[in-house]
DNA sequence: GTTTTAACTGGTCGGCCGGTCAATTATTTG
DNA sequence: CAAATAATTGACCGGCCGACCAGTTAAAAC
């Protein structure tokens, strides 16, 4: 155990560096934070970002690094806490993912500028959690539960687009003339969705 | 009829200054882009930028409001040709939607660029456009050719939403496992939206 | 043809950018 | 304890960035 006042902490100064980084990462996107001004953020001088990261570049490699694990940590519990595919757990699928891109928008941000500059890297562990989705929609699928004339990929595509690009440039689709609220569009959303996946009765 | 050899032609530099900007700030967004660059591309010298468009920032906005002007009169002009609202006729304007984006992909990108910046000038635009767009849907609706229980605005931006994201991080999505060709998701995605927005028989 | 306008050039500038380095000192190692 | 390690500091650097400006000249105005 740790009770020392310590006058160092490297630790402490990494994850202090890795937080103001990422808010000024996923705020102004990588080529607009100027170094001087991460270290006033953070509280510590410029020298310690290349003393802990190297350079720019590779700080913005661990802020990305350190956020899509959290991703990726967070959709994969929720993955592996659904049971048997059926219509009605699709739709609290959908639900939760909406509800985690709301409660965690930088994210969906960091990942908006990653695909602008055309660094895919992420895409590999997107894959896997893409990978289990499609494979869960098939089963449903091979049930008589969820229509069968459609590729499974393209089933988690759909929903994972319409909650991102909602969240991703939510400012300015909320100007839109007679948009309605978060709810109110997953609402609408499941509505629409809902239906045609499910296979006519 | 100009035939003379101008040696002089400021319409042709401003021209070619927001083509090779228009490009530049496409690929890199605003901050990534250096002037020295530009001016080279555009093959002019870095001084009649800021003679033409006063400030880097100024010229930014000049290449956002012909790209944004394109875009709507684009989309106005498809809108206007538009008959009379059917189910049909929403699945051809999702694919027109669709293939634009596709033919546009420099659109795309400066939007997502815009919208990441906080910059939601262009909404002002979009919402003419999403105003026709629903009430178009709304008399849809009140015909019984569509489902009436949804928000007209929403039906609108689920496509919208659907397509721009595809497109916006199209290399990051087409390396999910089981993806399919732009065509092969357009026709899952009509699929599911159109028997979602279909009244039941 | 003369004057006015403005397109265009080359040189320049202050400032700040990302990055480096030597020196200091708290911490760990042995 | 001494020695090695590494966290931290502040001063510093070359380079480039956006911007500016005085001067030149083609084109437009009259």
């Amino acid at each position: 155990m740790n009770t020392t006042v310590q006058t160092r902490d490297p630790e402490r100064t990494r994850t202090r560096l890795l937080d103001a980084a990422e808010a000024l990462f996923v705020d102004q996107g990588f080529s607009a934070v100027r170094l001087s001004a991460l270290a006033r953020s953070a509280g510590v001088t410029k020298s310690l970002i290349h003393h802990h990261f190297g350079s720019k570049e590779k700080l913005w490699e661990a802020v990305k690094d350190r956020a899509f694990e959290r991703y990726f940590t967070a959709q994969m519990a929720m993955l592996e806490e659904a049971g048997e595919p059926d219509a009605a757990l699709l739709r609290s699928s959908v639900e939760a993912y909406f509800h985690f891109l709301r409660d965690n928008p930088g994210v969906v941000r960091l990942f908006a500028w990653t695909h602008l500059e055309g660094d895919d890297t992420c895409s590999e562990l997107d894959a896997k959690l893409v990978g289990a989705g499609a494979e869960w929609v098939r089963q449903a699928q091979q049930r008589g539960l969820l229509r069968g004339d459609v590729n499974p990929t393209h089933v988690i595509a759909v929903f994972v687009m319409a909650c991102t690009q909602w969240f991703e440039a939510k400012p300015h689709h909320q100007q839109w003339p007679g948009m309605g609220s978060d709810e109110a569009f997953l609402a609408d959303f499941l509505t629409i969705f809902m239906e045609g996946v499910t296979p006519r009765g």
